[in-house]
DNA sequence: ACCGGGATGTTCT
DNA sequence: GAACATCCCGGTG
């Protein structure tokens, strides 16, 4: 089956509903593809554990734009996480990419990513699916719907999510720790930890 | 296998 | 000055 392009009202739900739908999607940037494997939903300014959460901030402004649109931020001093938009304008709800399956450009991420043991660590965590997909602060704001030359955006190859996801709290927080808002593909090896 | 600590810099109190 | 939606490496068992 072709793969094709998720449109905007796929995104423009609840980013609690959006997470799992996410699952079995294909992340595409360049050369380089994924399936996505692991997510997890933050909420808006009622979620303590999200960006979101103090409200709109040079940093966060991605968050609260349109649904659909690519939020890359830059944590720990030397790492990028990407996540998608989700909801309405102005919600600053968003879905965290925590994890793919690698698919194609392997050579690629190989070479991004020199610590990378094996393929299975590639892009297994959420920064480490940004180093080797190259995705970075210059991507955040990009339109995944309508995106331009050198595109970054996620398609749908007809893999349907699956009918019972696992789920877990969500991981590394210190607030918002109680909300079971993680998914994941049960058994998946490229799922993170 | 598990555990502890260092890297590194932006954001916000 | 502290926190941070993380990762990697080197220790020990």
């Amino acid at each position: 089956m072709a793969r094709q392009r998720l449109t905007r009202g796929f995104y423009a739900r609840d980013s609690r509903d959006v997470a799992p739908q996410l699952l079995g999607k294909v992340l595409v940037a360049g050369p380089c593809c994924g399936r996505i494997v692991e997510v997890e939903a933050y909420a808006g300014g009622d979620d303590p554990g999200s960006h979101a959460h103090r409200g709109p901030t040079r940093r966060n402004a991605t968050m609260f734009g349109r649904p659909g649109l690519l939020y890359v931020y830059f944590t720990y001093g030397m790492h990028w996480c990407a996540n998608v938009v989700t909801g309405d304008e102005g919600d600053g709800q968003a879905v965290l990419l925590r994890a793919l399956a690698p698919l194609a450009g392997l050579e690629v991420m190989r070479a991004r990513r020199p610590a990378a043991r094996a393929d299975r660590q590639l892009c297994s965590g959420p920064a480490r699916l940004c180093q080797a997909l190259g995705i970075t602060g210059a991507d955040d704001g990009r339109d995944l719907v309508r995106p331009g030359a050198g595109g970054v955006w996620i398609g749908d190859d007809g893999m349907p999510p699956p009918a019972e996801p696992g789920w877990s709290t969500r991981i590394g927080l210190s607030k918002g720790v109680e909300h079971p808002w993680r998914w994941f593909v049960p058994g998946d090896p490229h799922v993170s930890r």
